[in-house]
DNA sequence: CACACTTACGATATTCGTAAGGATT
DNA sequence: AATCCTTACGAATATCGTAAGTGTG
């Protein structure tokens, strides 16, 4: 009991054309084989489809009543197919991605650009969330994949690096560090830092170090943004990721690379989850971050990508 | 691009079993063999549906998308076929039957009830007409089959002969002939017959008979009540064929028989179209019809037949 | 190591195309 | 004679089941 799209569209093919010879040509089968397909079908339903009496061709009463609901059955299948095609073909679907607050303001929204250039019909849901939350719509289904970093429990969890991200010094023009080419670690042992919140995964990367975690803290807050007011206003230095680097782009202010030896990192990561292959959109996206992941280099000039 | 019911089927087994191996019992499949099935759908749609991680099945975001239409498309294909095997089985359909009246309102009407009883599901259409109409309802398609005479023009109809019906001398009691065993046509030359209308198959196949067609016509009515009636007022006599002998069972009325070598017969036929073949429960109505034939005998016994 | 899906492979069924058959105009 | 559907039959293709392979808990 196995009915097949190509049993009614021959069907169909026949009804229209009254000829087994033109439908079978239709269909892209020599007339024997066309009739041998006919004869299955009709063996299939029980009844006999057409009359066929060598010089007409005509539907029988139950071919008519086949007749009623087979074109519709036919474009219900042929519809469906056409629709996973679009999902194969990315003119249907849909991204979800979770990234880190820098990334998603900086990175990111270039990358997604291109893919909208690529693949216009793909809805892309983009959440800026912090380490954690990343990870954990990773793992619940939320997202297909997260850009972020390492995260405290990966278990379940496949990543793919996708750069080094090198932490710089942020000043006033009026410090006594601003003139300076690089700084280390112990030039800022007395310095007041203006800290991100401890969920923060930039606060995560600088904790590992342990003169860092020496420094006074001035401040702690939720915000790049804030950090570079406060910075502005006098109110300390602050260490950041230089994927962050553009919301520090001010004539006032200084961003100093940290010297050899001195030098913190965090590693940015594409995570997915391992037990559940990506959607044939997800794919796509996914290929192409990893594609640009050289165009991520942290050296400090990074700027918002603008799409060509 | 061929999707099947049975890929559809699988797809659904699997979507609710999440398990390969219990998914294949279900199709009656092994496992291997369940698995290329899963395969070829998932090659002809062009996307993965299922993520299988050896320890779990799930369906991915396109398979999840495919499992919102399948269903229906699932229904819709056994649904047609049932339909079709309904009428295959003659749970459904219906048979049109022309008949001449005398056939119509006698023999007929019992056949019905033998039909009804076996296939209650089937619809019975049963036009009463005279030949001629009898053999257009046949030509132009509105009648499957006809219970009919000889007519005109049989070209394009296929026949099979039901019965010889003989036709009977009908008068009053009083008549001088009614106590005559048998009647030839030279007894008949003086009397005044009563005839029905030229349209009438009865009329035709008298008017073979030329010194029938030399006896002097009193009346040419349409119905045999009033030929009945007729006779019964001594307007005249008529001759009617055995197969109507039931609407002259009165006690005053007399049927004889026409003596050897003075016979006039008719054939009773089973006509229908040469080029279509019949609907499955046309067919068993034919069939039937074939079969019952023998109680057709025109031997002016003759009654109504009782369903048993 | 037990369970579960995939791959490999030979056997069986199905489907295809060519060629011949039969019926109709 | 020409057209058109069916049947016959060998070849190509697809599908099936058994058995071995791989990966996971």
């Amino acid at each position: 009991m196995n009915l097949s799209a190509r049993q009614i569209r021959a069907f169909l093919f026949l009804a229209e054309e009254r000829h087994f010879t033109r439908a079978a040509r239709r269909c892209h089968l020599t007339q024997p084989a066309f009739s041998a397909l006919i004869q299955s079908l009709e063996e299939l339903v029980g009844v006999r489809l057409f009359d066929r009496s060598t010089r007409r061709v005509t539907l029988t009463q139950e071919g008519e009543h086949f007749f009623l609901t087979a074109p519709r059955l036919l474009n219900d299948m042929e519809g469906l197919i056409g629709e996973m095609r679009q999902f194969a073909d990315k003119r249907r679907g849909k991204v979800s991605i979770a990234a880190l607050p820098s990334l998603a303001a900086g990175w990111l929204p270039g990358i997604c650009a291109t893919f909208s250039a690529q693949y216009p019909a793909v809805r892309i849901s983009l959440r800026d969330a912090l380490l954690e939350p990343c990870l954990q719509m990773v793992r619940d289904g939320a997202a297909d994949m997260a850009l972020a970093a390492q995260g405290l429990n990966m278990e379940g969890l496949t990543v793919d690096p996708l750069c080094e991200d090198r932490f710089y010094f942020i000043c006033r023009h009026d410090h006594p560090l601003a003139d300076h080419e690089t700084v280390t670690t112990s030039d800022l042992t007395k310095e007041r830092l203006i800290h991100l919140g401890k969920g923060s995964s930039i606060r995560q990367g600088l904790v590992s170090d342990s003169r860092i975690a020496e420094m006074p803290v001035s401040f702690e807050v939720d915000h790049l943004a804030t950090v570079c007011g406060l910075v502005l206003a006098g109110m300390g230095v602050s260490l950041v990721p230089g994927m962050t680097l553009f919301h520090f782009r001010y004539p006032l202010l200084r961003a100093i690379p940290l010297a050899p030896g001195s030098e913190i990192r965090r590693q940015l990561l594409l995570v997915r989850r391992e037990d559940r292959g990506l959607s044939a959109a997800a794919q796509a996206f996914h290929d192409l971050v990893m594609h640009e992941r050289s165009s991520l280099a942290s050296d400090g000039e990074f700027a918002i990508r603008v799409n060509p």
